[in-house]
DNA sequence: AGTAATTTGTGAAACACGTAACAGTGTTAC
DNA sequence: GTAACACTGTTACGTGTTTCACAAATTACT
């Protein structure tokens, strides 16, 4: 567990780490095994290179022609990420972006939580939001000294910014997110990451006008055809709770089984009759479409936890297929359409559908 | 205007520039004139050759001898990023966090407001904050593109943020700033800032474990004695609304004079007695601190609006000084300590008042 | 078994960015 | 008037980060 002394880790390649652990989150949770280098690269936005050296520098190795597992993988950057344990983060200024983010890591954080919050407002010390206590701002050094708390956010105005920092520091914290729009006047040994908001928001303004004039080329995403692997992956992004029924009403699809009672959530899609594809990339969320109508895919379907396949061309299956598969609580779909068809039209039901979500978690 | 070309500012010192912009709009408002780079550098928290390449690369030139003068330095930087006009911005996602920005941005932006704001969710479809409509998100491409907005902020869980973007960009916007945890595929001319939360509060967590083993040299900041401007400078940035007469109070001084009725705000202390440094750092929020007891200091007072000045050492100035400044309705102060402790003891003060202030704007 | 196809791991080049040094210039003091 | 001073504008340099490119390694297929 990253024992082995520091590896010097640079505070981008820690921001790009916490992002590789979320998407390889999904990874998990979707059932995949295996990731390579330039998968986990287009996920994350950043080049194949990067992830390599990235990976390198905390010293975790994948193996060639195989990619990363994506368990160990993940247990490595967690490791290195959360050392030992969970900490506990002290929270100033409890307005509508200290409330924001109160909420934000209630609910979803694993490993961190705020576990004390400090505000001047008489009428929100006391109170609790989100199961975490306001105190007042004067206690600051006291209270998160005696919690041990290490991690300080600042969502003060940013004439609060200063002596509130000053404070978190004398406490003991080693390292601040500031939300204010102000530089800290900390030790140098104190870690500070700055979230301007305002800078960020005015310097999307001026690139905004700058970059009117360089010929728009691509009007929308350049759509190279990417490998199946990478188009699967990135319907990953797009988890939307859909409903294995009401995506077959969608793209016209007959249901023959109806797979397992209060229907099925698809994440995942994959198109093929290869077996072997099949079974490092589904998990129980993937809907398999295929063009091969035969017992083997059904019983490879329970075998892998597959809630639902569907055929394509309108073909009518044997009897004993949805047989097999009513038995089994694997839905069977027929779509009318051909397997490129019926992925182009699942694709654009699952992207639309993520589109309609708009309320922060 | 910054109408030659484009002088191919990069994105880190557009931040940086956003950030001279308010530190230098504070300037402005205490009346202060002019300004050294290394007094720009200190208040932002970078070093001062940066600050003068930063102007260079923007074509700004100062004088020698003089620095920058505050005015037509944020004039050319305001030229640059606010461009021409007023600039509007779509926000998508109007939860906790989006609420929050729709503050933020309603209260104190000049040159950037929401204009409009888009949300899934029909019970705020409809409804208004801060004066911003919020519309259903499937209208973004044709409200967006009608407004002919160029700037997009996502507030959405990340399964959502992909199709959002996606919508923004094809209702033309150039430039988006991304809460959302993922990567966003948009074409290589557009530009994305990203604002990850929980990958800052991660690497916050890192360092502040890492940090721990270094030898902690400087419990308190170093505080090396800086030359008495970038002191009074600073003091700014805790714009507390501290009155004079309170002040007084907290320090001990008589009042001699009561100044302007209604009392008076203090945001800045000059300590000293030469006139000329007093000409070009006083302001009418300036509390002069002098050891000088003498009519032409209450005269300069006048002169430079400067609401009070504070005698040291427990003196009793003459009948005709106080006279003067009551009919000047300038307040007069003697604090019974020297220059050192009187200033000593204000910053502390201020310091402390600023404290207690910790609600977000 | 051997061969072909991939993919990782990593040294070295390329790049971006910040820093330091220095020459140029207006200002002040005498 | 002139010399000293303090600051700016700019160029050259160093540092940290990203990309390139290729050898080593592993698997699959013949």
């Amino acid at each position: 567990m990253a024992q082995a002394g520091k590896p010097i880790v640079s505070r981008k390649t820690v921001g790009r780490l916490s992002l590789y652990r979320r998407l390889l989150d999904l990874l998990r949770e979707s059932g995949t095994m295996h990731v390579y280098s330039h998968q986990l690269a287009h996920l994350a936005g950043v080049s194949a290179a990067q992830v390599r050296r990235d990976f390198m520098t905390i010293g975790y190795s994948g193996s060639p022609n195989r990619g990363y597992e994506v368990k160990t993988c993940l247990e490595s950057i967690e490791s290195l990420l959360d050392g030992s344990g969970c900490q506990d983060v002290a929270l100033v200024g409890v307005g509508r972006l200290g409330r924001s983010l109160l909420a934000h890591f209630s609910s979803k954080q694993r490993m961190l939580r705020i576990a004390v919050a400090f505000d001047t407002d008489p009428a929100v010390v006391g109170e609790s939001f989100d199961g975490c206590e306001i105190h007042a701002v004067e206690t600051i050094e006291k209270v998160v000294d005696d919690r041990g708390i290490r991690i300080g956010i600042l969502a003060v105005p940013p004439e609060a910014a200063q002596p509130a920092a000053a404070a978190l520091v004398r406490a003991g914290v080693r390292s601040i997110v500031n939300f204010a729009a102000v530089p800290l006047r900390v030790p140098d040994d104190v870690f500070v990451d700055y979230m301007d908001i305002t800078s960020a928001v005015e310097s999307a303004a001026f690139f905004a006008r700058d970059d009117g004039d360089k010929d728009s080329a691509s009007e929308d995403v350049a759509e190279t055809e990417m490998d199946p692997i990478i188009r699967t992956i990135d319907s990953l992004l797009a988890r939307t709770n859909m409903k294995l029924e009401e995506l077959a009403q969608r793209i016209g699809a007959r249901v023959l089984a109806p797979g397992a009672p209060g229907g099925t959530e698809v994440t995942k899609v994959y198109a093929g009759d290869r077996v072997s594809d099949l079974l490092n990339e589904a998990s129980n969320k993937t809907l398999l479409v295929t063009n091969l109508a035969n017992l083997q895919m059904v019983r490879v379907a329970e075998l892998m936890d597959v809630p639902g396949i569907c055929f394509v061309d309108g073909i009518d299956p044997e009897p004993d297929i949805i047989e097999l598969a009513r038995a089994n609580n694997t839905a069977i779909l027929v779509s009318p359409v051909g397997v490129f068809e019926t992925c182009g039209l699942i694709f654009q039901i699952l992207s639309e559908n993520g589109q309609k979500q708009a309320e922060p978690q």
